[in-house]
DNA sequence: AATGCTAATGACTGTCCAGTCAGTCACCAT
DNA sequence: ATGGTGACTGACTGGACAGTCATTAGCATT
């Protein structure tokens, strides 16, 4: 399996050979579809077990109200950076962008197990904000979305861009974070 | 090229045959070789050619100052939504952003033709608005790849999960816009 | 040591497809 | 008419690779 998401990560799902995940692996092409099926399930498998830790992470963290929202995002974009961006995890992710659609098993699984997770969870941290005041456009409970796309965008620019222009991901994210939310009192005088 | 585009767009880079981009055509195989030196050459020109028309309507109207940076960030994703993201653009805006990685020619022209001068034109369009007091939070003006992520996020979702849960894109971007900016005199009372 | 059993192997097969090139055809100049 | 020109064709080749399966290695039991 870790051989499997390195090779996938590094050249996507048409451009790894199973004889080379097996390489990686240390044993022969044959072995891996006692394990198996076919190349597609190992495919499947393998970026199925990759997003669940972070959001469990923040889910139990919302769950019990431990921290107010700023900074329950604040760690959301700690942890995705840590976790993700700044790991090869990111490759795992920009895959599933890809050829996400070439696998509606993949899209099917993400959307039922991550993703409508992830915008419940953040739905409800939005509103809680919105609530206590802080937001400064509450409308933004409408679309929880917009909390994850300057994390696809520092993914994506990671990926075709930083070679030619470095994207300060801290920076973007602070600054997001400042959209969102009113100024705590005695900050920028 | 219009076969290309619609069999590129479909069915991604290594999924798609210069057959079939031939027989969409109508013509022979053979034909297609006399155009393109080889299929990495036909898809390259074919990803170049996409997003400079919409750049430059945006570029034009900033230049001549035509309308407040509200307005033009609200032209530019009524654009974007119309010529990309309603259109089969859309598909080769994901095909850029899922196999552009193996392709850095591609990237590099991206980045160059492409992605520089949007930034550049978001950067003067941001700091027009900052300067006259219209944004919530004049720090983004460091960082306009935030204006890109929710248009990108839109495409990825639009690929990957419409089918199980709708997005209106419209609502982003407009809550988007609300965040970004103050609202006018007179609104929301 | 012999026997049986399972896990692992890697040579092999069938398929797919990018790229080639000998041949065809339409058209024009003479 | 005739010969020449170049655009176009599609059968073919070579290589790559997913998936198979007869064979072997390793190990436990007697």
């Amino acid at each position: 399996m870790q051989a499997a998401f390195s090779c996938f990560a590094e050249r996507g799902f048409a451009g790894t050979r199973m004889e080379d995940v097996a390489a990686k692996a240390g044993i022969a092409k044959g072995t891996v579809y006692l394990h198996f099926p076919d190349k597609e399930a190992l495919f499947i498998s393998l970026v199925s077990g990759v997003a669940s830790p972070i959001l469990d992470q923040v889910g139990a963290a919302v769950e019990q109200q431990a921290m107010p929202p700023r900074q329950m995002l604040e760690m959301f974009y700690r942890l995705f950076q840590q976790e993700v961006l700044d790991t090869e995890r990111r490759h795992l992710l920009r895959l599933i962008i890809g050829e996400g659609s070439s696998f509606p098993a993949v899209t099917e699984y993400y959307h039922r197990e991550i993703i409508s997770n992830g915008i419940r969870i953040l739905r409800i941290l939005l509103e809680r904000a919105a609530s206590a005041g802080s937001l400064r456009n509450p409308a933004i409970v409408e679309t929880p979305q917009l909390i994850m796309a300057p994390a696809l965008m520092t993914i994506i620019w990671r990926s075709l861009f930083e070679a030619y222009e470095h994207l300060d991901a801290d920076r973007l994210f602070a600054n997001f974070l400042d959209t969102l939310f009113l100024p705590e009192k005695g900050e920028t005088p």
